[in-house]
DNA sequence: ATTGTATTTAGAATAGTTCTAAATCTTGAC
DNA sequence: GTCAAGATTTAGAACTATTCTAAATACAAT
């Protein structure tokens, strides 16, 4: 196979993060947190995939994977579960909860949110907790409105 | 003892229930739910489907994903999506928050949650707020004991 | 009883994610 | 620089989770 540079472009702050969980920068990694950067719509792997690609032709779906998994790994993205469908993913890591349409599917990122400590959250002797993850369910004001 | 008896006993509350959403009470739909109630361990739709066979041999998959859906439809059971993995099912309908391991994936419930007054979430306009879903992650006693 | 609709069923189909083994790249010791 | 060790990427197969389909069955209302 034809071997362009496949060096990373130095970037601090993505180096770092990953070295702190002793990853490695790469241009796969950086190009997925690029993607996932350049719009914020919470995308699915496989959105990532397709983003990708456009670049970066040659990438796979395993890697997008691996990428992501990386990422997440050293804080930098966030997974966001919201229903039975696929994971999505946002590089937004201030604190803020996710909007999500019972309806259409949509999710929107509210700016807004519980911290632990406002929460008071006792948990029974043992339990470390990492963070909270905070879901609003409804329906967007397209839905909304269709719902009257 | 066989009961070919296929008319689901009398169950005021769930027949109630179903009923608010145009659905009927049926013998899966009873047997899922009491599936749920007798272990509050959060299973997936595949422990739903085995645990329900022992009682009712001819259940199938589809069945299930018909009822588990039917439940949450009509209030009843909620979901919980916490990872990639398999979606759970959760029939305490009181209010309460989730636990999970993100190192070994249990779930545990925890009787605090934060409900939308205290949260004072201020949504943009035209959304309509249905409920807050809170997700607590972090570790385990048993695994937090042997991350030390 | 009869008819229309809801529900169940098995199995096929699809979607989402993980695994595998080989190739490629990077790092660090010399 | 060269080499070995380990990390990462790749394509595709494998696997897991969920949805769909079409036929059979059950139910409720005439």
């Amino acid at each position: 196979m034809l071997t362009h540079s496949k060096s990373a472009k130095s970037d601090g702050p993505l180096t770092e993060a990953l070295a702190h969980s002793g990853l490695r920068l790469t241009p796969q990694r950086q190009q997925v947190h690029e993607v996932l950067r350049e719009k914020m719509d919470h995308p699915t792997a496989d959105q990532v995939f397709m983003r990708a690609k456009h670049k970066m032709p040659e990438i796979s779906m395993a890697t997008v994977y691996n990428c992501l998994d990386a990422l997440v790994t050293c804080g930098l993205v966030r997974q966001v579960t919201l229903d039975r469908g696929a994971t999505r993913y946002c590089p937004n890591m201030q604190d803020h909860s996710h909007f999500y349409c019972d309806e259409c599917g949509s999710v929107y990122d509210i700016l807004q949110t519980i911290s632990p400590e406002d929460a008071d959250i006792k948990l029974p002797r043992g339990f470390r907790l990492k963070n909270i993850e905070t879901n609003l369910h409804g329906l967007c004001p397209d839905c909304a409105a269709k719902a009257k």
